[in-house]
DNA sequence: TGTACATCAGTGAACGCGCGTTCACTGATGTAC
DNA sequence: TGTACATCAGTGAACGCGCGTTCACTGATGTAC
């Protein structure tokens, strides 16, 4: 790759990079164009010589997202059976982890999935065989609902718990603390004995 | 009053029942005060002459969810003590009815917290009465990181997974049959003994 | 190795669209006498 | 009850701001000979 190439791939990198701190402060939705661009120390016309738009951007960044999420599910002490309340806290720690090393790409998605339903649609569409994964967690505890309804209470919950947590941490309860709540909570909820 | 003040009143009337079908319709965000007045069959300047923004007119439609949401508060059969299955049941089959009948408000707020923070804290205010209420309920539960926590979790996953099968309906899961499993989730994850 | 030309990332001023907001006007209702 | 004037809800064209997007230009890197 010749220098020229190099240079391009560093902006857009640095771009990239801008808008997440772009987004943490004022949100995906406020994030205007200059805004980022202001952030990376560019000028204007440079987005669009890396992106067709906000959108376009986003999805990028989402892509790499992905590509962790996959990597961390392969990650050494996978269990995988919901019985276990071990199983649990480790899917929930996990998720946790995720969540607040990637908030504000993970508020981002939320916001463009609630203005823009296509988007909306193709997220359910991503996360589907993620929600498929926990229902065969959950095969041995016959939850309430069934597999997939127990699945999707698991990401319901999971997920708007650490959306608000995050968006106003509470002082009262720690990050380990509310972990520690969560997973018992879901366990036993979704039909787990306790010991 | 007067007639004049009549036609003013029935106006603004008429201008919130547009609002809340245009919301229905594209969502509050993407809402334009075009779109509700043309809906109401009415002039654009006619929708400052009643409300100075788009959002004041959300405040104003929050205002009738609320007082409609204390009165459905006092029904009949208000059980108290979470211990007891049926009440939790009668609380998350309460406001489920109440999504379902307010959904386009429910989610116009939601987006409006999404995109702003002073929204959003006034929001988290307003509905802070409502988790203590929820957390009195939980007292003799001993629920897992505590009845404030125990509250939130109840709070998080009723108004996600609402509004995730809202969006969304799963025609494999019906209202009622997911009443009865949010129910036992519920009740289960936050301490309650099957009988 | 040097020269002449081509390419292309990056620039930032200018353009223009969309939409919120205003405002002079209309005609119906209300008030004073 | 009638007349003259005031008020005010409603109108819709026009205005103007904010911001996304474009585009002619620059200068550095790459290529040909």
């Amino acid at each position: 790759m010749g220098t020229r190439a190099q240079q391009a791939a560093q902006t857009e990198l640095e771009l990239k990079a801008a808008a997440i701190r772009v987004f943490e402060r004022v949100g995906y939705l406020n994030a205007k164009i200059t805004d980022i661009t202001a952030e990376a120390g560019r000028a204007t016309g440079s987005f669009y010589k890396h992106f067709p738009s906000k959108e376009k951007l986003l999805e990028a960044l989402l892509a790499g997202l992905l590509a962790e999420g996959d990597a961390s599910a392969e990650l050494a002490g996978h269990l995988d059976d919901f019985r276990d309340r071990a199983a649990v806290r480790w899917h929930v720690a996990v998720y946790w982890a995720f969540y607040r090393d990637h908030r504000a790409v993970m508020s981002a998605l939320q916001q463009a999935a609630t203005v823009d339903e296509e988007f909306a649609r193709r997220s359910r569409e991503m996360l589907e065989p993620d929600l498929r994964h926990i229902a065969d967690h959950l095969a041995g505890l016959r939850p309430p609902g069934g597999p997939l309804v127990g699945a999707s209470f698991f990401t319901a919950t999971l997920s708007s718990v650490a959306a608000a947590w995050f968006a106003d941490p509470d002082p009262a309860a720690g990050e380990t603390e509310t972990i520690e709540a969560l997973t018992t909570f879901l366990h036993t909820g979704l039909g787990g004995q306790n010991p």
